[in-house]
Parts: structure tokens; C-alpha cells; sequence
RNA sequence: GGGAGUAUAGCUCAGUUGGUUUAGAGCAUCUGCCUUACAAGCAGAGGGUCAUAGGUUCGACUCCUAUUACUCCCACCA
């Protein structure tokens, strides 16, 4: 075999092997006679690039898709991208911006060519990092929400929607985003604790000089809009207020009081201003009370006509300074500090404006009804289940889905309307004109003027698994029937309402099925701190340095090592570096069996135990790890196949089976050997899809394009396996025998000699003496009946160990050391007869656990006479 | 305000329906080793009243109740 470098450089080989895999086309999926295996990505940002979140969320998907290859499924995880509306449109007017670009200077087709141009350009190379990360994505699947036939899918859902009654139009009070100037969902609505003022400012009565009443707000600026002040009808305070007119400090309106039961008497003054423009309590309060609404706000958070001398100002330079214009006119009672809640937009961050204005609605309740019922049922389920309770929650209450957004960037809803605005819903301009001849007999088709609106981002994504095979437009299509319902969609917690709700719920509306069976929800990366990561705090490292200086078969690990299900992650580089440090433990074992040589000489009994051991070891950890990947519980999997190849295959087989330095090994060990490390690279291939590739590739000669993704993973063959619990005593002997050694600091190369007492253990470790002599290092195993003259005692569960020191025994310490032990057995010993004597236990105590305390009792015992003799010996 | 979850070694987590020697792993720490695959390593070691207080039981890390702390979700109190 060739010479190989002492460290494992991952740089030099996981381009080259993921080019080769590529150029095979390994990744593609057709659909045949073999059970599917599908996945959709959740598609990211099409703006986006690679963040640790994704790394986490696309090793995991990457995992159980090369895992179900290798189960002999037709996997396949289709890649692609999300239009993202709000975030896309926002990066395109910011890049325009800074060509001295003016986003209302364009018209819609102008703005929308720049944004094409710039996502043909820029667009997806988010999905290029994920080849960095070794995903086995099927590319040619790649898919885009804003492609034709996703675009067609959209409209057509839209439609159908609309003549089942379940998409409407209305004007409604919804959350608006200034800075980006749309509405949002209340989904895309973040409330954060914020520290505020409370304002107590002072409404003089109509009539009156003096008087006046107390109304406390947190939004001052807002007092240009109200339209009342509003008093609890059961508070004797305001009871004199009936009828009366208040003035409205600065813009001096007469408003009437109110009464009305929603108002807290116990908060600020219990009087209440009544902004219903912009308040959504206020605007429920002003339709009882048929009052005004005076609407002061701009679209962008600036004052408008409304906002009198503060015109032109921004919402927030106004609260400053009319609180200034308050404080001098001597209006403003008190100001006290205030915790309140605040909503933000989830995309712009800015605090969001509740806004009365005409939007497209989605009902969701019908919708909802069946979806809750498929996650109750198990047919889908969630991993973890607590979100199962998350999800009920939301779904028993859901409110309508406001669906447009005031963007050009999305898909344009197909609403048309009429001169007389009247409007018609169809998939095309075409259908509409006929739809609108109807209404209108000789209108013409240049008359129809569409909607201005896009669709939400979500009114798109909710298709996903449904519009990735085409399934909407051709419900009939081989590809969808055979790979819907997909198998298991893995994601973010923080998504669950805005997609994979909505993703069953449309699953079950269009296609009467579910989308995935399995939901795993991952955890989210937060930094050593517990704090999540984030672009503004700098905590977040790079995901493409980090695979550049621990390989991505390193950074996959350190992904999984500590991220079970649900729970948050907390990311250290010390994790991808363990990941990468085990890639070098597997390397330099691969270059220890490449220096051997292999030559027909007899196999010593050593080495024909380890690889029966071995084997009966693999039996085990197969088992194991079904187990481990039927529970989605990936990262003790990969926990149990890391140990199972440093400890198992590392410490103890490879070290066992070592033939002398620069002698040879007989050819049916190193066979058995080849041939476990191959199994043991399967086993690892979906977690570090690189470094075993490369060393199968080294371990045998063969074809370049036999690829380890499409070898069969290992099964158990599911005998009884009695030599792997033997093995854990020899190595219990093996281990406090070193252990001596080290307290005594005695030279591992120094050949020991050994006496054990002769118990019921002798026929076992008779069996294994070949290897406990090696790994110990001892001469031979000689058994005797009592404790040798000048040796120092092991115990070894109930078997007596003596090893000769040639040093003079320090009789004290030794002493101490067996005093402390008689202590703790007695002490154990105790404990155990007041069980055992305890009728009670006895009688209800199941046989096998009273058995096993007996024996117990009997084990302390025989330890204890042996320490005791011992000492005895050590006294004299 | 409502709901859910978590609490085990310095850190991150296992601990399957209560009973397998008065709790396990990885990382970190300490000791000794550059032993001829690997110092990105080897051989060992130390470290825990299983959040607190009660209860159920022959027996509780495990089940129940309360308390405390943290996390998350939902909700229109200005």
C-alpha cells in the first residue's frame, strides 16, 4: 500500500470525491420499483448564504437520506430555494439604492427585471455551500418558488380557494410594516419586551375652565387620531362623566366620553384615549361606538395631513417632540416608567403600525380542522412530541390568514378588476376577460387592470411538497404519485404555524393527503453563552471556515454530537474540531493496517478471539443503531458509532490483533480486518460521508465509482452474542491490572508475572488468557489458591488478582487503602440485609430481584473476607 | 394572564415500563507516557445528597403534589 500522510487533511479529499459522485450522477432520483425515500428541503432565502442553523438542519436531512440509500431505498431530497418576498425585495431596493437607484422611480416591470437579473446572478449560492457540507442532494431536481410551473401552482390554488369561498377581500385592521410598507400576517408579528414611558395626559372638559380628566397612553403622538375618551360604565369615578365633551390636549377636538365594560379600571387612571386608526382594541371599541377613525400615519410611519404641525414627521420624532409641546402647555400630569410589549416586524424589525386597510384574506378554520386531526391521530408525527401541544394550541384558534403583501416581488395575485371595481378571480388575463364580460358585456380586455398585491411567501411554501413533483398542476403525474406523501421534513420549531401547518393543512386540502409522516423538529444553535446567533452580536462563526479548518465531515459531526431533537445547541468550536480528530483517529488506523503485511502463517488465538468478539460486538451496535435511527435519535447513533470505533475498534481489537513491530499478520486476520473496517465505514458513511469514502477506497482496491453511498448498511445477524458481555470482564482485568501499573509507575513495557485465585472465573479467563497477556502484558496467568508472598492484590468483581512488585510495598498506604474498601462493603453490606430482612420486601419483591440481592450480598461477603485476609496478611 | 418544557459531574447530555452491586458517556481537569497508526495521541485517575420539600411504595434519578430557577409558545390591557 501507498504511504499515507500522519494527519488527515479532509481539504485534499472531499472536493475530489464529491466532483466524482456528481459526475456520476449519484444524487439523481427517477422513480422505479424500489420504496422512496423523500425529503424536501425547507427551502432557504433564495438572498440567503449558509448559517449555522442550516448546517445543522441539512447535515440532519443529509444523514438519514444516506442512511435510507444504503437500506436499498430510491432516496430522494430535493434542493431549492424560497422567493422570500419581503427580504428579497428589500435587498434588491438597497442594491438599487446604492447604484443611485430610486425604487419608486421604476415601474413594476422595470423594478421586477432587476430583481430577476440580480437572483440569475447572486441568487442561490446558499445551495452551492451546501455541496461544501457533502448534502446528497438530487440538483437536477433543483427548485425555485418563483419558477413557471411553482408560479402556476400558486395561482391556481389561489383560485380555487377563491371559488370555495375560502379566500376573501376586505378592508380589516391588520399589522403593517412601515419601513418595508406591507402587511404582514400576525405570524410575522415578534412581540419584545421593551421599557417605555407611561403618559398621563391631561383632557380638559368642553365646558367646563378647570377641569379636567387623566388619560394615561404609551403612545402620546397617537392623541391626533382619537375620537373619545372611554370609561368602565361600573367605575364611580367617571360616573359624573355622562354626556360630557373632553378636548384633546394640543389638537383641541371635542370628543364625546364613552362607556364601555372593556376598559380596565384598575390600569393607569381608568380612563381610556380611543384611537381607532391605530389601535386594534380602539378600532373594535370605535365600530360599537360608531365613532370616528382619523387615520394619522403615512404608509412609512411618517404624520400625514392628520398629523397637523408634526406633518412629514416620523411616528417616533413626533412622540419626542409633542411630548416636549405637552410638557410646556402644562398637559402632561405625570410620565412613569413602563414595561410593556411591543410588536416588530419579524423581517424589518421595525415596530409594526396596525393599519386599517383593504387586504385578501385565506379562512383557515375549515383547513384547520383536518390537519389538527392528522397530528392527533399519529398519522404525522412530531419529534419531539411536545410540539404536538404547541401545535393544537394554535390550530383550535386560528385566526384568517392575511395573504397580501404590497410588494412586487412575488407572485401577483389574480384578481382583476373591472372599470366599475368590480373584480373577477381567474388563473389568467384571458379567463378573466371572459369572467368579465359576464358582468360586463362590452368591456374590453384592456380595461381589466390586476391586482397590485403579491401573495405572502407562505402562500407559495405551502405548496412545497406538492408543487417540488409538479403535483398541483398535474395531480395525476407519475412523479408525484410515487413520491408523495414525502417521508420526513426536518425543520425549525420557530416555523411550525407559518409552514408546516399550512403545509398539512394544503396537503390534506388539494391533494386528500398528508405531506410528510415524520416532522423533526431541530433544535436552535446559540453560541457558548446560551445567546442565539446573530448577524448584529457577531457570535456566529462561519460555516464555510469552520469546514475549511475541520473538513465538513468534521463540522457534520460537531453539528449532531449534541443536538438531540428539540433541544437547543449550544455550538463550540471544540465540537468540530472532536469531529475532526476522530477523521485522524479512522485515518491513522487505516495507516496502521496498510503497514502491515499478510502472510499464510497460523492465526494466534488472540486474534482469532478479537475478531469473533468483534463481530458479536457489531451484532450489538447494529442493533443499537436501528434502534437509535427508528427514535430519530442521531446524535446518541453517532455518540454509540464514535465509541464503537475509537474504544471498541481502536483501543481494544486493532490493538489486540498488532502483530509485533515489522512482523507480518496471517492472512485471515488481516482479512477479517479489511473486511470489519469496511463494515465500520458503512456504518459511518451517512454521518462522515468523505473520510470513509476515502479509506474504503484504500482499504481495497476498486473501481473508482463504487461508491460507499450505494453499498448496503450492515445487518445484525442477531444471534446470541454472549462474547460481548464476557469481553467487558477481560477488560475490567486487563484495565485494573494497567491501572496497578500507573499507581506503581511501572514501565508498560515491563513483563509482569500474575496470580489469580482460583474462583468460578478460571474457565473464562482461561478462555481469554492469549488476550489478556497481551494487552496487559503479563507473562502468563498462573492459578493459585492463596495470595502470594510480596505481591500486591486487584479485586475484580469477586475475582482475587496478585501481581509481585519487585519494590518494597509501602505496608501503610497499602493498609489504608484496604481499610477504606472494608468500610464501603461493610457499609454496602448493611445496607443489602436491611433489604433482605425486610419481610416485606422478600414477599413482594419480584424472585429475580431478590435473587439478585442475595447475590449481591454474597459477592460483598467473598470481597470482604478476601480484603480482610489481606490485611491480615499486611499486619503481620 | 394562560400553556408547555427543562433541572443529573466544571460544560453538554444519556439514564428505556420504578429493582443488574449506593448513577453513565463525551468534552474539560489532574497524573504518567513523544510505547515503532495516531500528542488531532496512549495508559490511568479524580469529580455527582440526581434543583428543594413532602408523598406513594418493600424499594424512587425514575411515579404524584407543592416550591424555586431557567427556556419556549400563546394572549388586544392602554
Amino acid at each position: 500500500m501507498q504511504e499515507l500522510e500522519s494527519k488527515y487533511i479532509a481539504k485534499n479529499i472531499e472536493k475530489k470525491w464529491y466532483d466524482r459522485w456528481l459526475s456520476k450522477n449519484v444524487f439523481h432520483s427517477l422513480p422505479d420499483e424500489r420504496t422512496p425515500y423523500t425529503i424536501v428541503i425547507p427551502p432557504p432565502n433564495v438572498t440567503g448564504v449558509l448559517h449555522m442553523g442550516h448546517m445543522l438542519n441539512e447535515t440532519i436531512q443529509d444523514v438519514l437520506c444516506r442512511k435510507e440509500r444504503m437500506n436499498g431505498k430510491n432516496v430522494c431530497w430535493v434542493p431549492g430555494t424560497d422567493h422570500a418576498s419581503i427580504a428579497t425585495e428589500a435587498k434588491v431596493v438597497n442594491l438599487l439604492k446604492e447604484k443611485g437607484i430610486n425604487k419608486a422611480d421604476l415601474s413594476r416591470e422595470e423594478f421586477l427585471k432587476y430583481a430577476w437579473q440580480w437572483k440569475e446572478e447572486k441568487g442561490g449560492i446558499i445551495l452551492q455551500q451546501l455541496k461544501e457540507l457533502g448534502c446528497s442532494c438530487d440538483w437536477d431536481r433543483t427548485k425555485f418558488t418563483m419558477d413557471e410551473d411553482m408560479s402556476q401552482a400558486v395561482i391556481k390554488v389561489f383560485c380555487d380557494l377563491y371559488d370555495k369561498g375560502l379566500i376573501y377581500r376586505g378592508v380589516r385592521m391588520v399589522n403593517w410594516d412601515p419601513k418595508a410598507q406591507t402587511a404582514v400576517s400576525d405570524e410575522e408579528v415578534i412581540y419584545k419586551d421593551q421599557h417605555s414611558k407611561l403618559y398621563y395626559l391631561r383632557y380638559r372638559f368642553a365646558d367646563e375652565k378647570d377641569g379636567y380628566v387623566v388619560v394615561a397612553t404609551t403612545r402620546p403622538e397617537t392623541i391626533m387620531g382619537d375620537t373619545a375618551v372611554c370609561v368602565n360604565p361600573k367605575d364611580e369615578r367617571f360616573a359624573s362623566l355622562k354626556g360630557k365633551k373632553l378636548i384633546v390636549p394640543i389638537v383641541n377636538r371635542e370628543v364625546p366620553v364613552i362607556f364601555d365594560e372593556y376598559v380596565d379600571m384598575t390600569f393607569g387612571t381608568g380612563a381610556l384615549k380611543i384611537t381607532p386608526a391605530h389601535d386594534i382594541n380602539d378600532y373594535n371599541i370605535g365600530i360599537k361606538h360608531k365613532l370616528n377613525s382619523i387615520n394619522i400615519f403615512n404608509d412609512n410611519g411618517t404624520l400625514n395631513d392628520n398629523g397637523l404641525a408634526y406633518k412629514g414627521m416620523d411616528r417616533f420624532d413626533c412622540r419626542k417632540k409633542i411630548v416636549e409641546d405637552l410638557q410646556s402647555a402644562d398637559l402632561i400630569e405625570k410620565i412613569e416608567d413602563y414595561d410593556n410589549k411591543i410588536g416588530l416586524s419579524e423581517r424589518t424589525s421595525v415596530p409594526i403600525e396596525p393599519k386599517l386597510s383593504m387586504q385578501w384574506f385565506c379562512k383557515m378554520k375549515q383547513m384547520a380542522e383536518p390537519a389538527l386531526k392528522a397530528v392527533e391521530s399519529g398519522q404525522i408525527k412530531f419529534h419531539p412530541e411536545k410540539f404536538i401541544n404547541t401545535y393544537r394550541h394554535w390550530m383550535e384558534d386560528t385566526k384568517d390568514w392575511c395573504i397580501s403583501r404590497q410588494l412586487w416581488w412575488g407572485h401577483r395575485i389574480p384578481a382583476y378588476y373591472l372599470p366599475n371595481n368590480e373584480y373577477v378571480v381567474a388563473l389568467s388575463l384571458e379567463q378573466a376577460f371572459e369572467k368579465a364580460k359576464q358582468i360586463m358585456p362590452d368591456i374590453k380586455i384592456e380595461d381589466l387592470r390586476q391586482d397590485e398585491d403579491v401573495l405572502d411567501t407562505w402562500f407559495s411554501s405551502w405548496l412545497w411538497p406538492m408543487s417540488c413533483f409538479n403535483g398541483i398542476n398535474e395531480p395525476e403525474n407519475e412523479e408525484i404519485k410515487y413520491y408523495y406523501p414525502t417521508s420526513d421534513l426536518i425543520t425549525g420549531p420557530d416555523i411550525i404555524f407559518f409552514w408546516v401547518a399550512r403545509m398539512i393543512m394544503a396537503g390534506l386540502e388539494f391533494r386528500k393527503e398528508i405531506p410528510f409522516k415524520n416532522v423533526y423538529f431541530t433544535g436552535i444553535v446559540r453560541d457558548k453563552l446560551g445567546r442565539k446567533m446573530s448577524k448584529t452580536l457577531g457570535n456566529s462563526p462561519d460555516p464555510l471556515l469552520l469546514i475549511d479548518k475541520y473538513g465538513a465531515d468534521g463540522v457534520r459531526m460537531g453539528m449532531l454530537m449534541c443536538s438531540p431533537a428539540g433541544n437547543d445547541l449550544p455550538f463550540d468550536e471544540a465540537y468540530p474540531e472532536q469531529g475532526r480528530n476522530f477523521s485522524n483517529k479512522i485515518w491513522n488506523a487505516l495507516r496502521l493496517i496498510s503497514g502491515w503485511t499478510e502472510e499464510e502463517t497460523e492465526q494466534p488465538e488472540s486474534s482469532k478471539l478479537a475478531v469473533e468478539w468483534f463481530k458479536e460486538r457489531m451484532n450489538v451496535m447494529l442493533e443499537q443503531i436501528e434502534d437509535d435511527f427508528s427514535k430519530y435519535r442521531l446524535s446518541e447513533c453517532l455518540k454509540n458509532i464514535y465509541s464503537f470505533i475509537w474504544d471498541d475498534f481502536c483501543s481494544w481489537f486493532l490493538e489486540i490483533i498488532k502483530p509485533e513491530y515489522q512482523k507480518p499478520i496471517d492472512k485471515k486476520t488481516y482479512r477479517e480486518t479489511i473486511s470489519v473496517f469496511e463494515d465500520l465505514m458503512k456504518i459511518l458513511q451517512p454521518f462522515m460521508p468523505f473520510v470513509t469514502e476515502e479509506i474504503y477506497h484504500k482499504l481495497r482496491e476498486r473501481p473508482e465509482d463504487e461508491f460507499l453511498m450505494n453499498a448496503c448498511y450492515p445487518k445484525s445477524s442477531k444471534k446470541e452474542n454472549p462474547m460481548d458481555g464476557e469481553f467487558v470482564f477481560i477488560k475490567e482485568i486487563i484495565t485494573s491490572i494497567r491501572g496497578l501499573r500507573n499507581s506503581k509507575g511501572l514501565s508498560p513495557k515491563q513483563v509482569l508475572q500474575c496470580y489469580i485465585k482460583e474462583s468460578g472465573s478460571k474457565d473464562l479467563i482461561l478462555k481469554y488468557e492469549s488476550i489478556i497477556t497481551k494487552l496487559a502484558n503479563i507473562d502468563r496467568i498462573n492459578f493459585v489458591s492463596d495470595k502470594q508472598e510480596g505481591t500486591l492484590s486487584l479485586m475484580v468483581r469477586t475475582t482475587e488478582i496478585f501481581i509481585p512488585v519487585s519494590q518494597n510495598i509501602n505496608k501503610e498506604e497499602e493498609i489504608k487503602k484496604i481499610n477504606e474498601q472494608i468500610k464501603y462493603y461493610e457499609g454496602f453490606i448493611v445496607s443489602i440485609n436491611k433489604k433482605l430482612s425486610n419481610e416485606k420486601f422478600v414477599n413482594n419483591a419480584p424472585e429475580k430481584v431478590v435473587a439478585l440481592e442475595r447475590k449481591k450480598l454474597a459477592d460483598c461477603e467473598t470481597k470482604l473476607n478476601a480484603l480482610k485476609q489481606e490485611l491480615a496478611s499486611l499486619q503481620n
